[in-house]
DNA sequence: CACCCGATCTGACTGATCGTCAGATTTCTG
DNA sequence: CAGAAATCTGACGATCAGTCAGATCGGGTG
């Protein structure tokens, strides 16, 4: 399913050869954890790895793509976070519960990823259709569970149907993802996250369900 | 209060300077509405302006300065958002009028400026002061002002406190930021801005004064 | 108008990186 | 161990970054 690991000219690695590309794929993550995106350099990533630019070559198209490949197992690890919107009983304190949990999982998964996300992020909005089928993938799957959500609260009768519950799942969606993606700067603002937390989870709840959280 | 336009090397350009910067700076800012960021080379954006790289650096630093410098207008004209927020009744339909007026303002500016937003979005998310900065002007008005609001109601009893205002506010910014930065995205995504409006007001209106919008 | 002088621009250069290719090196196979 | 396949790399032409000394421009002056 995963299909074989190629080179550029299409022959199919070996043992070694998918040594050297995951390597390079490590270095090249640790690059972006130090420096500016656009300061990353095929000849730096390479010299990290104890290899030649021509080896990167060999297995990556340029830069983006190779970062488009940890990108796309990112987004296999991101599928975590549907299971925290999916079947889940949003009323009351389990309700509220559930919002918190799905609030930590984004902060967790973006603590994790930041760099890659960065690009990711900065890549869809640009309009390349590849980073943002990767976005998609993430996001999208949150997405459709909270819509699902919502719609049930709208049918019980719980929720004004004046707001369209994909509408709404995207703007908490956006919202998580958005807030999860700047913790350091809401710190270095005087906002601390373990505030931040309660707040997020109070959107998504209120978001979700039309009411206020019950009361602890 | 400006100060002077400066080259490089410190002396104080004039008429025919300033204009060559200028005329620099909007290339730069038309470059990036259509190229990646990390695509903009100094000899396109001078070929561009019809002058010379070298006349470019007699201006700039380098790229990330010039982009800098166009930056700090967009946050000059940022300033409109923040009269939003502030000294507005929250309470009722008015306060639902004003969530509106303030999602819009979002909408809006972030379509002026959506290119820049981005390089600046993702230059202060890699930790660049500078940059910082310039997203703190923006947005670090709002967030008062929203703070505010929410303290008000807090002392009005209308909302629980369990909830910090500044990270509530923080939160509300962040949402509006990061929804208005990914228009394209949520309309390729079928979810069309006039129904993530609704959405977005009323977020804004739960978040300050923890209740339901009216209806209308 | 001819000249001058500061402001402005640029050609040309060095050094770094990109991206490619043919050939060297390593690993595998029988 | 020989031969083949896989892998790696040195070397190269092209492009871009960034600098500097000198050419050009344009307004003011006598």
């Amino acid at each position: 399913m995963t299909g074989q690991v190629r080179t550029v000219d299409g022959r199919v690695a070996g043992r070694r050869g998918q040594a050297t590309r995951q390597k390079l794929l490590d270095c090249l993550r640790e690059m972006l954890d130090t420096s500016p995106y656009r300061d990353v350099k095929v000849i730096d990533v390479a010299r990290m790895a104890g290899t030649s630019p021509a080896t990167f070559y060999q297995y990556f198209q340029d830069v983006e793509s190779a970062i488009l490949e940890i990108a796309n197992d990112m987004a296999k690890d991101g599928q975590r976070l549907k299971t925290l919107a999916e079947d889940q009983n949003w009323s009351g304190k389990g309700g509220f519960a559930a919002a918190e949990a799905l609030a930590d999982g984004f902060l967790e998964f973006w603590r994790d990823y930041e760099p890659i996300l960065r690009v990711v992020d900065l890549a869809s909005a640009e309009g390349d259709k590849r980073f943002y089928k990767v976005r998609q993938k993430i996001l999208t799957a949150v997405t459709g569970s909270l819509t699902e959500a919502i719609e049930n609260m709208q049918a019980k009768g719980k929720v004004g149907d004046d707001v369209q519950p994909n509408a709404m799942a995207g703007t908490l969606v956006a919202m998580l993802a958005a807030v999860a993606g700047h913790q350091k700067g809401f710190e270095s603002w005087n906002i601390k996250m373990k505030d931040v937390r309660p707040a997020l989870s109070t959107l998504v709840f209120m978001g979700v369900t039309g009411k206020k959280p019950p009361t602890r």
